[in-house]
DNA sequence: CTTGACTCTGTACTTTGGTACAGGGTTTAT
DNA sequence: ATAAACCCTGTACCAAAGTACAGAGTCAAG
């Protein structure tokens, strides 16, 4: 069993077959090998593809972007450093998401913990802790 | 000059004039009251009320869920556990994103600085490290 | 006091990221 | 060998988050 139809990869990555055949056509995952009879035929890696998929999408990267990130992993002119910059933004990226988050959550635990910064009628901190 | 415009605003907070509108409609920013033009009229903190929906849209919040996190901060009741728990669900929410953002900056970190271990033909290890 | 820039409501269109059939062939378990 | 359960392509539909008018009224600068 080293390949896995298209049912079988979708129920293992948790998404609906159609998204998976909507990947493919977006290019986020290989076209993979077909058998004779034109079933679809995935290496098991492919559930990793799609997971990695999922999780970038929920923390806010577009299917765009995603194709992107994937593709640093996939070029094969080693040492360019066209996508030495591109991983690079990238991260810049990320960390600024990660800023942003850690902001949000001190402001959230300070809510939670009595938050007394709160007084009625007042301005929140919550605004003002994600003015850049 | 104590009020803006809608366009004043949405210049100040770099939106489409539409989008301010749409976003009222939504209730995620509070109906501004009105000359009797009926023009709108917006007090200033509604550029950082923008602000915060377009940060927290980028890192992966839907409107929804910023709606959410916005009722949090007004909700009178603060000792409320209600509101409590729902604060402690986003921030579970954030240290999620947080998690997956750090291990896919490592990640690209290690892709950047000399991708030697990217072996030709092998798994990169970008999929590998987003497996849960 | 008019002209150009702005705003109003309402409706319609767009993009992104899927989902859902329809109509037909394939596999597999009994 | 025949259902039940899969899979194929193609097209159509969906929700979310805007965006774009149309047709009409308002403002403000010369």
């Amino acid at each position: 069993m080293e390949s896995l139809t298209i049912g079988q990869l979708a129920k293992k990555a948790d998404v609906n077959i159609e998204t998976v055949r909507y990947y493919e056509r977006r290019g986020l995952i290989p076209e993979p090998p077909r058998r004779e009879s034109g079933y679809r035929q995935y290496p098991v890696e492919t559930v990793a593809r799609i997971l990695f998929i999922k999780r970038a999408k929920d923390i806010g990267f577009s299917l765009k972007e995603i194709s992107e990130l994937l593709s640093l992993r996939v070029d094969p002119d080693r040492s360019s450093s066209e996508v030495k910059k591109r991983a690079e933004a990238k991260i810049k990226d990320i960390e600024e998401k990660i800023l942003i988050l850690q902001r949000m959550k001190e402001t959230l635990a300070g809510l939670v913990k009595g938050c007394d910064g709160c007084r009625p009628s007042s301005e929140c901190p919550i605004l003002k802790a994600l003015e850049k």
